[in-house]
DNA sequence: AAAGTAAGTTCAGTATTTGAACTTACTCGA
DNA sequence: TCGAGTAAGTTCAAATACTGAACTTACTTT
């Protein structure tokens, strides 16, 4: 029996999850953002048990959020960059930040660390908008539901 | 030996792992938000083994992202509901939503659902920005950093 | 009275995670 | 040139976690 995978589902949510889900990668990607590129880097910045980080790298590697390049040929020794889509995986990152910042800490207290622009020196406040709209995602107003070219193609086939 | 745990780790991003890492959570969260609630709607929705989703109901209650209420005294049964803090996990999903959109299909292809605003039947795009500016995050202008109050605590503890 | 329902729990077999020790192929200093 | 050090894994055994199937409990319906 293995575990569940999400990779065919037809969510992206549960695509998503299928590849950060992985106890560990959303901290690894941390790390990588924050600079980490070889195999040591992780292991010296998160205590992660060597066979796990392994597991993981090769893995964030095969779905192309990192890429690997040889440093060194024999033995051969690889560092493991960002990719584009990894760089995008930063929203969700940051979509965690705020929310564990907001609801992570019991009452009253809060994480010690804040997300700055290093260029102008502002604290940045991640927030999740409707791109239409520029307003804040309202959990009242939002449904998920099959694509309108897709309800249009039935549509149309029920016409004729 | 138990598997590492990110809930005293004073970074926001392993704060928000440790709640939502499980394997099956964020599913198991996103159809609390469509509307499952009893222990039965779980399972009918998402093929998940029982024993999984018993665990993490009780751990989504533990960590308030869901509450409990009783709906039946003999046998006890429970209806799950989303909480404020369940609610604001939503961003998360969201940008989940966004990066699995986007990047979890192959080249050509994309997911054939959408999220709309049941009031005014627009597609609805989510992205992340930084409050301030309305503009999306960049990358390259993302520094993670002890809180400035903190550093300003040093500074005046360092200029008396 | 028998069958069905709802929400779990129990079970045994796999799979995964963990920490510690081991491996490989250099590189450096004495 | 010998021994120690370094870097990036791999291997191992023990502990957990996940899985699907069967079981339980206390009603409710036919």
């Amino acid at each position: 029996m293995k575990r569940t995978r999400f990779d065919r589902d037809p969510c992206p949510i549960a695509r998503a999850t299928d590849v950060m889900g992985d106890w560990w990668t959303p901290i690894i990607m941390r790390e990588a953002f924050l600079g980490a590129s070889r195999f040591g880097d992780f292991v010296d910045r998160l205590d992660v048990p060597r066979a796990t980080l392994a597991k993981r790298l090769e893995r964030l590697v095969e779905d192309g959020l990192l890429s690997q390049t040889a440093y060194q040929d024999n033995p051969p020794r690889y560092e493991y960059r960002m990719t584009e889509k990894g760089f995008a995986f930063l929203d969700v990152l940051v979509a965690m930040w705020r929310w564990g910042s907001e609801w992570g800490w019991p009452e009253g207290r809060g994480p010690a660390v804040e997300l700055v622009d290093p260029v102008t020196g502002n604290e940045i406040i991640p927030q999740v908008v409707d791109v239409r709209t520029g307003e804040p995602i309202d959990p009242t107003r939002l449904r998920m539901q099959l694509k309108s070219s897709a309800k249009r193609r039935t549509v149309k086939a029920a016409e004729e």
